[in-house]
DNA sequence: CACCATACGGAGGGATGCCTCCGTTTGCAA
DNA sequence: TTGCAAACGGAGGCATCCCTCCGTATGGTG
């Protein structure tokens, strides 16, 4: 797997003193029993209600999000949900604990297929994760510019990405498929751009999606 | 001074006396003035002191949105624009009047541009306008998705792109340097992708867009 | 079963934004 | 210079959202 280490299980729980919204409370920072956080990323409450809540919550606003985009009414999202506004606050005390919870299911999911594609051929392995990657896209990018990027669990995401898909890029190049001018933050730029508006046809994200990928690729001969 | 002009021409002048945001419609009848409006975007009012604070108002606009997005305070731009709230709101009677007329500046601007590059050769014709197209982009980003799309006003603008740009495309089809497998939508989509984030570094973008070019480009060997 | 820590719901205060309305100012033509 | 239509500014009513607070409900344990 990639995480390498795993200190504190909250990477993004509250913000630390600085931090303006001063709740705290929930998830204290003393919680400090003895369970093994199976990744870096892991804080869902344990009660059984709140943890139902707690993916109700999330589902909700990942719809909200995608829908009315970075504004979305936290009063809706309760709404949607099914529970109160106070609960809401409760498991996320701050917009950004929202935004950041929704973001990191997604990198969780995509850093996961990095490790399915291990086994495929170079070039194979490098175009499937980035075809993974589009869809990784079009979902953050409802959330994307209100993500805050100075935020620790932005900066561990992104490290999380380049660790899963770094080397597919890297191999890629070492085998003569991929053209070796281009770093990996390129790439990811070139075909997260891709999914910039939604398409109504399949077919066209395949067709650009395939342009893009050209791109990625080293030409036959010079 | 000496305006000499003032053609009450428009594709959306100031609504009626009534009220609702009813847009179009005014297509005048006669075009009876004499000046040739240089293109159908025109509504600029006649007063000078109106004129101003009408430039004054997209200035500021453009700006909010590119900082704060699509949900910039309106009352915020007034006060940037240095002009009262009721000003802002006869000028543009809706927030989507105020995205329209900012959004139909760039669409001017862009299509201006191919004009100047017809006479080059039809890959650098082509690829001079998507550098071109990519400036654009990064404005619109900010406010494409509040853009009404079913606006009459954003369909004549992706008409007047469609007219600007797919003759760039043909020609550099006809002629081997672009793939024939590639339409004018998927082009757009593909290098108006690449501004979906900002760039820090030039170069980047330089790299990035060259790539997104050679993925247009038809491949040196069949 | 009984207890209590944990979680829940939603009313309500405060803040902000949207938009209208109207008295005042100003450009410009006669 | 004078008169008036056009434009201006901003107070204020209404709507919405954010977030807190606290009485109530409930899961899990002894």
């Amino acid at each position: 797997m990639t995480n390498a280490d795993g200190p504190a299980s909250g990477v993004g729980a509250t913000t630390p003193g600085g931090g303006a919204s001063g709740r705290g409370a929930t998830t204290p920072g003393g919680g400090a029993s003895g369970e093994a956080p199976s990744d870096v990323f892991a804080r869902r409450p344990k009660r059984a209600d709140a943890r139902r809540n707690y993916e109700k919550l999330l589902t909700a606003a990942r719809e909200a999000f995608a829908e009315a985009g970075v504004s979305a009414s936290l009063e809706d999202i309760a709404r949607r949900a099914g529970v109160g506004i106070g609960t809401l606050y409760r498991h996320f005390p701050t917009r950004q604990d929202l935004f950041e919870s929704v973001y990191i299911d997604e990198v969780e999911a995509l850093c996961r297929t990095a490790d399915d594609l291990a086994g495929q051929p170079p070039w194979d392995a490098l175009a499937g994760w980035l075809r993974r990657f589009v869809t990784y896209t079009a979902t953050k990018r409802a959330i994307a510019e209100a993500l805050n990027h100075d935020s620790p669990v932005f900066a561990t995401c992104r490290k999380a990405i380049d660790a899963a898909g770094q080397p597919l890029l890297s191999r890629a190049q070492k085998s003569g498929d991929a053209r070796p001018d281009a770093s990996f933050d390129d790439v990811l730029r070139l075909v997260g751009g891709v999914t910039m508006y939604p398409f109504a046809d399949p077919a066209q994200l395949e067709r650009v999606l395939t342009m893009a990928l050209d791109g990625i690729r080293e030409r036959p001969e010079g």
